[in-house]
DNA sequence: GCTTTGATGCACT
DNA sequence: GTGCATCAAAGCG
C-alpha cells in the first residue's frame, strides 16, 4: 500500500480502480475510485505550499493517512497522504462509483430519488455520502472504519490525464487523472 | 484582531 | 451559465 504512494502524481494514477470501504452503524459502504488529483509542496495550489500549519499537518505525516479538510463553510474533502514523511504531498479523491450500500448513501445525501452518479461525483459529495468528516483526519487508511482496498490496476490507455478543477494557481499542471468513459467522473 | 478567500455544490435565470 | 451560502485558516498589520 505505502509503496505505491511514494509520490503524489504516480499515487494519483495508482489509486484509480482501488476501492474505498467505509463502515458505519447503518452498514458497509463501498465505492470505486474513478477520479483523483495530485498536490505537492512545490505546487502553489496545494495546501502544503506555504509549509506546515495546524490545518495541513497531516499532509506532512505518513503516506496512507487520510487528510480531511473543511472548506467553503460547509464542505469536507478527502485526500490520501503520499510521499515520505514531511514531504507534504497528497492525492484528492474527486469521484467514486458506488458499489455497495447505495441506499445508505442516498440517505446520507438526503437525495432519495437521485440518480446513482449524483451521489459521489464530486469531492464534497462523496464525503457526505460516506459520512467522512474531520474526525477521520489523520486516520490510517489500512484500518476500519475507512479503508483503501487494492483492486485490478487500470491500464494506462484507459486513464485520462488533464488539468485540475477549481484552482487558480499552477493551473498548467496535468495532475488530474480519471478513468476514461466512466460515467461517475465529475466532469469529462 | 480583522480581512480575504477558497482543491465546492446547489438553486436559480 | 451565474450567483450565493457560510466559516475556518491564512495572511497581514
Amino acid at each position: 500500500m505505502v509503496e505505491i504512494l511514494k509520490n503524489a502524481v504516480s499515487g494519483a494514477r495508482e489509486l484509480l480502480g482501488m476501492r474505498l470501504a467505509r463502515n458505519t452503524p447503518q452498514g458497509r459502504l463501498v465505492g470505486l475510485i474513478v477520479e483523483t488529483e495530485a498536490y505537492s509542496y512545490e505546487d502553489a495550489a496545494s495546501h502544503s505550499y506555504r509549509g506546515q500549519t495546524a490545518r495541513n499537518s497531516v499532509m506532512f505525516g505518513l503516506a496512507g493517512l487520510a487528510y480531511v479538510y473543511f472548506t467553503y463553510g460547509l464542505h469536507y474533502c478527502l485526500n490520501v497522504v503520499t510521499g515520505t514523511t514531511s514531504s507534504g504531498e497528497a492525492v484528492l479523491i474527486r469521484a467514486l462509483e458506488p458499489l455497495e450500500g447505495i441506499d445508505i448513501m442516498r440517505q446520507n445525501r438526503h437525495l432519495q430519488g437521485a440518480s446513482l452518479q449524483e451521489l459521489t461525483n464530486g469531492p464534497a459529495k462523496l464525503c457526505q455520502a460516506l459520512k467522512i468528516d474531520k474526525t477521520l483526519n489523520g486516520h490510517d487508511l489500512t484500518k476500519p472504519p475507512l479503508r483503501l482496498i487494492p483492486g485490478a490496476p487500470i491500464s494506462r490507455k484507459a486513464i485520462v490525464q488533464t488539468t485540475r478543477i477549481g484552482i487558480t494557481s499552477d493551473s498548467h499542471r496535468l495532475w488530474r487523472f480519471y478513468i476514461k468513459d466512466n460515467p461517475f467522473v465529475s466532469k469529462p
